[in-house]
RNA sequence: CGGGGUGUGGCGCAGCCUGGUAGCGCGCUUGCUUUGGGAGCAAGAUGUCGGAGGUUCAAAUCCUCUCACCCCGACCA
């Protein structure tokens, strides 16, 4: 491809929308612009880019057995309504009427159109087991848009349904699928990290997401250096300490004023912080609780919504009803409402917490003397230095972005779509499911997210939109270098390798600033100087100093390095 | 949805407080020069100041309503 016969529209400077690296990125670099809020357009510079991961993900599923198909994006919303998700899908599911004022949605996955096929083809279990997958686009109408296409409304997902007779048939189909993931993110040269995962509001039982391993990942992923052991922080089991030691302290009321917050506290007593305790006050329904975790310790919502179900935050108001004092100082002792205590809180002795008396604090608390023995359940998050839980290593804490999540469905769908196929014994049973999920486009922008510097992208290499760039300089002024550059691009080519010539009439800082922006794996460079010497000179991506290349030699050079 | 903020030429911004007939940088067009790291000089083009209504002799500027977008919090590929 020549410059210019493409399309090459970078920026200087980048638009306010922009915050994060990979959006302002992939503005600038001219691969996505912005036509709604979480809607883009992939200029052809981007669509290369999501070709080449699409192409990737293609040949993966293809020979792990899936087989590919294309389901609708509009879709009708009675199967949405048989399914239930109608109603419990929430404003995030698009929806509107036709013409003759019927419902329809824009599928933000397809379990509902797949299962439709599945009870209407698959009759027997003989055809069983069975993965139909798709690369298509999707729409989620996300509350809040943001970072770009990493959190669009509109997106492209490569999204996988299996059918299968049992249990063990879907197990298997579900490591094949953990392997295959992992195959998939390896050859697109990214660092990442599989984690088990809560299964969220799709339901089901197992589930692991793959994440990309980046500073700026919205998730977090605890994960044990000494052993394979990986969770999201939502779902990471924190260690609990086995016993309590005696108490040695007599509970005593202690001035306190003004220090509102655990921190606050222990500094005023000079303790530490992990000698204090934490009251959380949350309504379920109408009823009150009072979480405590350690004062260093961060209350994990899911885990908590797992033992009262969904609560909220209690207001002030509702605080001072509950305990007679404002929040700042409150604590378990002495209250009538209902206790929870995470698991290292229950393990604490001669403990701080609030008195229930604005600018009081009670120190030497302990359980079964001072206050009774609470309910115990594990609510916290975990914390870098925990004890894994599979019992190798201290966990440490790193930040993800979501690219991929595989689930077993089991039989939700099937059930609820009675959806079901006739058995060796002449039963009918519904079906097995699972369900697998990888953002093609989201991939996009998280390899950038971990793949970029001063100078722009550098993508790896399986994914950039060419392999490689050859960058004459003085194309449209010097004959020898016009020449000797057509030559070399018609080699390139003739040798199978994906080339851009940049032949723009642009000065040379133009070129290699635009070619390194777009993230271009490798350089080559052709100058009247060079040639004079029989050289051509080559700069990968990320190497600091250029070098000279024999120009008989470029193209055997550039094919040992692309492999 | 709640909270904060921004809408002025293609992009980034100033002007608004204290109304007086719209400006800067980049980009774009033309010419000359320049040609190994986002060139220089000269000449140019591009604006319903997000939209509607109001106040006023006069509105980008003040008031009301509205729309769009961005940023921070409860979810997901």
């Amino acid at each position: 491809m020549r410059t210019s016969k493409f399309f090459i529209s970078t920026l200087k400077e980048v638009p306010a929308e922009a915050e994060v690296v990979s959006h302002r990125l992939m503005l600038r670099a001219s691969i996505i612009r912005r036509l709604s809020a979480g809607i883009y357009t992939w200029l052809p510079l981007g669509m290369r880019v999501l070709q080449k991961v699409e192409a990737i993900v293609r040949e993966e599923m293809n020979r792990a057995g899936a087989v590919e198909l294309s389901m609708p994006v509009v879709q009708p919303g009675e199967l949405w309504q048989e399914s239930h998700r109608w109603q419990e899908y929430g404003p995030e599911l698009l929806r509107f009427k036709d013409r003759h004022e019927r419902d329809f949605v824009i599928q933000p996955t397809s379990e509902e159109a797949i299962t439709e096929l599945a009870r209407a083809e698959l009759k027997s279990y003989r055809r069983l087991p069975v993965h139909f997958y798709q690369i298509q686009t999707k729409f989620r109408d996300e509350r809040r848009p943001r970072f770009g296409i990493m959190r669009g409304r509109e997106f492209i997902m490569k999204d996988g349904y299996s059918f299968h007779a049992d249990y063990e048939s879907l197990e298997r189909e579900y490591r094949n699928m953990h392997d295959t993931y992992t195959r998939i993110f390896t050859r697109l040269g990214l660092r990442f990290r599989p984690v088990a995962a809560d299964t969220g509001a799709i339901g089901g039982t197992g589930s692991h997401e793959f994440h990309v391993l980046a500073d700026s990942g919205e998730d977090a992923i605890a994960f044990s250096p000494q052993s394979d052991y990986a969770a999201n922080v939502e779902l990471a089991e924190a260690f609990a300490p086995s016993k309590r030691s005696n108490p040695s302290e007599g509970m005593k009321k202690v001035a306190t004023p003004g220090k509102a917050t655990c921190e606050a506290v222990a500094e005023l007593l000079k303790l530490p912080l992990q000698r204090t305790v934490k009251s959380v006050a949350v309504m379920h329904e109408s009823e009150f609780h009072l979480l405590l975790v350690r004062g260093d310790h961060a209350l994990n919502e899911i885990k908590t919504a797992k033992v009262i179900g969904t609560f909220r935050f209690a207001g002030e108001k509702e605080i001072v009803a509950a305990l007679g004092c404002k929040p700042g100082y409150i604590g378990p002792v002495g209250v009538k409402v209902k206790l929870i205590a995470d698991r290292t809180v229950a393990a604490m002795s001669d403990f701080v917490c609030g008195a229930n008396e604005e600018g009081f604090h009670l120190t030497g608390v302990n359980w079964g003397r001072d206050l009774p023995e609470p309910q115990v359940a594990d609510i916290r998050n975990v914390v870098a230095g925990d004890p894994s839980p599979d019992g190798k290593g201290k966990l440490e804490i790193a930040r993800g972005i979501e690219v991929g999540h595989i689930f077993q469905l089991r039989t939700k769908y099937s059930e609820a779509m009675k959806a079901t196929f006739l058995g060796e014994d002449g039963t009918a049973r519904p079906f097995e499911m699972g369900c697998y999920g990888i953002g093609v486009t989201r991939i996009v922008a998280a390899a950038i997210e971990q793949n970029h510097d001063a100078r722009g992208i550098v993508f790896p290499a399986p994914m950039a939109p060419f392999q490689a760039c050859l960058v004459p300089i003085g194309y449209h002024k010097s004959a020898q270098v016009r020449e000797a550059a057509e030559r070399l691009y018609g080699e390139l080519r003739a040798a199978g390798i994906d080339v851009l010539m940049d032949d723009r009439d642009e000065r040379p800082g133009v070129l290699f600033a635009d070619m390194e922006l777009i993230g271009i794996p490798h350089r080559v460079v052709l100058s009247e100087r060079g040639l004079g010497a029989g050289n051509a000179e080559y700069k990968g991506r990320r190497d600091e100093k250029p070098q000279d290349l024999p120009l008989q030699d470029v193209v055997a050079f550039l094919k040992d390095r692309l492999g």
